[in-house]
DNA sequence: CGGAAGATTGAGCGTAGTCAAACCGAGTGG
DNA sequence: CCACTCGGTTTGACTACGCTCAATCTTCCG
C-alpha cells in the first residue's frame, strides 16, 4: 500500500484539535501530512472572502500535495473534528527525489503538482464565480498564456468553439456568446467570431474579484 | 526546465490532425504526451453525453497525467488544430520511478495522480450537474468512503456543516438543506441535522446520470 | 437563562438555461 | 457560378433553478 510506504518515513503522530488550521494557503510548506484519524477540509479562498472547499480528507488521505512544485501551500487545511496526522518532512521527499539518478521523477512530481494547483483554480472558478467573472478569468489566463509564448497578449485567435469554452467554464455556449457581446458593449474587448482584441486589460482584470 | 528534462526521453515527434483524438478516456495508457505545437482540449464525459472540458493545452503542456496511477487514461485529448506531440513511453516513466531505491517517489506519483483524478471528478460535478445530482454524488461517495473504512455505508454522521457541503458542491447552504429535505420527502434518506441514514441506495444512485 | 451557531423553511427575485430563429462563412456539388 | 448544406455564432423570448434575504427553531455552551 502507498500509505504504508509513506508511513515508514513519518514516525511522529501529532494531534490537531477540531477547528484548528493545520496549514494555511501561502505558508511555507515544511510538511505534507497523512491523516491518521479525524476529518479535514481543504479550501481555497478569494480576496473578497469567498471560500471553495476542494476536498474532505479522512484517514489515509494526504494533505498538501498541491504545494510540492514550489514549496508553498496552495490551500488551507482545517480539522473538522479532533484528529491525528503524520507529518512528512518536505525535505525528505525532495531528497528522495533528487537522490535517485533520475531528475525525471522529480520533474514529474513538479508537473503533477502544478496540474493539481491548476485544477484547484478551476474548481474555485466553477464553484464560486458568475458568468462575467468566469469569462474574464478565462481571457486573462489566455492572454498571459499567449504572452508567455511570445505572442501578443492583447490580440489573438481562439482555438476553441463557444461550446468548448462554455463546457470549460461551466456555462452554456449562449451565455458565453452573450457575455462576449456584453464585454464588447462595454468597450473591454473587440470580438469577431474567434478573433479577440483586448481593449482594456486593467478594467477586464478588475472584473475578477478573486485573489 | 522540466520540459527539457522530459524532452530528453522523447525522441520522436508525431503529427496530429485537427479534430483527431489523441487518446480516449478508458484506453490503456501507453504514452504520456508533451505538446510541441498546436492546441488540445482534455475532457471527461458522462454516461448521458455531457462533456466537461478540464483543460486546454498548448506547447509545453503535458497530456495524460491523470492516468499515471493505474495505467488507464482518465480523460480524452482532442486536437483543436493541427498539432505535434512528443510521446513519452509510460514504461520509461515507471521504470525510472522503480529503478530508484525509493518506492516513495513511486508512491508519491501514484497519490498525486489519484488527486488529479479526484479533482477532475469534482470539475465534472461542478461544471455539469444540478443540485440534486450533486448532493446524490456527494452522499454516494461518502457512503463508499465510510464503507471502505469499515463503517456502515448506510448510516453515518456528517462531519461538516451545510455551508461546507455547499461550498464543496458549488451551491448555497440553503439549497443543500432544501435538497436534503427533498430527498427525505421522497423516502430516499432520513436526515436529522448531521445524522444521515440512506433508505434507498439504488434509487439514490439512479439520480446520478454520469458514468 | 441568554446568546451564538447551525439548520430549516418561506417568499421573491435574478442569472443563466432552454428553445428557437436568423445569420454567417466555408466547403460541396449541381 | 450559384445553390445548398453544415457548423458555429449571435440574438431574442421565456422559464426555472437556485440565490438572497429573512424569520424561526434547535442545540449547545457559557
Amino acid at each position: 500500500m502507498d500509505r504504508e510506504e509513506l508511513g515508514k518515513l513519518s514516525l511522529p503522530l501529532i494531534r490537531v484539535r477540531a477547528r484548528k488550521v493545520l496549514f494555511r494557503e501561502g505558508e511555507r510548506l515544511d510538511f505534507v501530512y497523512a491523516v491518521y484519524s479525524g476529518t479535514f477540509k481543504s479550501c481555497l479562498s478569494t480576496a473578497d472572502g469567498r471560500e471553495q472547499v476542494t476536498d474532505f480528507q479522512m484517514s489515509g488521505d494526504l494533505l498538501g500535495l498541491g504545494g510540492l512544485s514550489h514549496g508553498w501551500h496552495t490551500s488551507s487545511a482545517v480539522a473538522l473534528e479532533d484528529a491525528q496526522v503524520h507529518p512528512i518532512p518536505y525535505a525528505a521527499l525532495s531528497k528522495l527525489d533528487t537522490a535517485g539518478e533520475s531528475d525525471v521523477a522529480q520533474a514529474l512530481v513538479r508537473l503533477m503538482s502544478q496540474e493539481i494547483v491548476r485544477e484547484q483554480g478551476l474548481l474555485l472558478l466553477l464553484g464560486t464565480m458568475h458568468a462575467e467573472e468566469k469569462l474574464a478569468v478565462f481571457l486573462l489566463n489566455l492572454s498571459a498564456c499567449m504572452k508567455a509564448r511570445g505572442y501578443s497578449g492583447l490580440e489573438f485567435n481562439l482555438r476553441m468553439s463557444r461550446a468548448e469554452i462554455g463546457s470549460y467554464l461551466g456555462m452554456t455556449l449562449e451565455t458565453v456568446s452573450r457575455t462576449f457581446s456584453g464585454f464588447q458593449q462595454e468597450r473591454l474587448l473587440e470580438v469577431d467570431k474567434r478573433h479577440i482584441r483586448i481593449l482594456d486589460l486593467p478594467r477586464l482584470a478588475s472584473r475578477v474579484k478573486s485573489a
